[in-house]
DNA sequence: AAAATAGGTGACTAAATAGTCACATGTCAA
DNA sequence: TTGACATGTGACTATTTAGTCACCTATTTT
């Protein structure tokens, strides 16, 4: 599951798709193919079931077309499970430093 | 860069030998082979290499034996610059929720 | 109904990655 | 200085993944 979710992350071109849905939500396959002019439709479409089977984007047909929207879920699970074990302690040291040096330019 | 990263951290075993320097850092290859006896030394050693090379993992040589330590700056890096992006809004909402649903109770 | 549009399937090739092995180097301890 | 120990290298195979294509179905539009 996790595992999913990294390996979806792990290519370039899905995680430029995933900033296309951030910025517009619900577009269809053409729409995201227009944005990768190096891919063609099938290359995009492959992407995109990874993207789906790893939960970090839904679909919705309408007629002809099928929506794509970007779910975040998952993405927030593993910063909050996973991530969050190795960032925090480096993040809040950090907090930390930050705090010290304000404290002794004021 | 950040390419190296997330494609290190989409290898289960590679999440586990995090793990295992998470656990106690500054372990030789000897020791994080003997926590993989599925793989042979030749296998750990090269998950360690892209670990090295995404910058995840740092080493040390001491006389014949190589010290390997959890760099988690990449991992808070990310998390900071492109997870938080999507994570966040949600989490926010969420907390926010969180909020709202402990007001009604009170 | 015919043509145009939007998306889907299965098979196929090419490239990247995981994993292994024979062999080689450097280090320590007796 | 010999033998055991710890790690490194280059070549190789097998598996996975990316990408493409010919062909297909479903939905408009005219």
């Amino acid at each position: 599951m996790t595992q999913d979710v990294f390996k979806a992350l792990a290519d370039e071109t899905r995680r430029a798709l995933l900033d296309a849905l951030f910025a517009s939500d619900g577009q269809t396959l053409s729409q995201l193919c227009a944005r990768h002019p190096d891919l063609t439709r099938f290359g995009v479409m492959k992407h995109l079931d990874v993207l789906e089977a790893a939960g970090l984007v839904t679909t919705v047909r309408d007629g002809r077309s099928k929506l794509h929207f970007l779910n975040p879920v998952p993405i927030a699970e593993i910063a909050n499970r996973w991530i969050a074990k190795y960032a925090e302690p480096f993040t809040t040291a950090m907090v930390g430093l930050k705090a010290d040096l304000e404290k002794e330019q004021s």
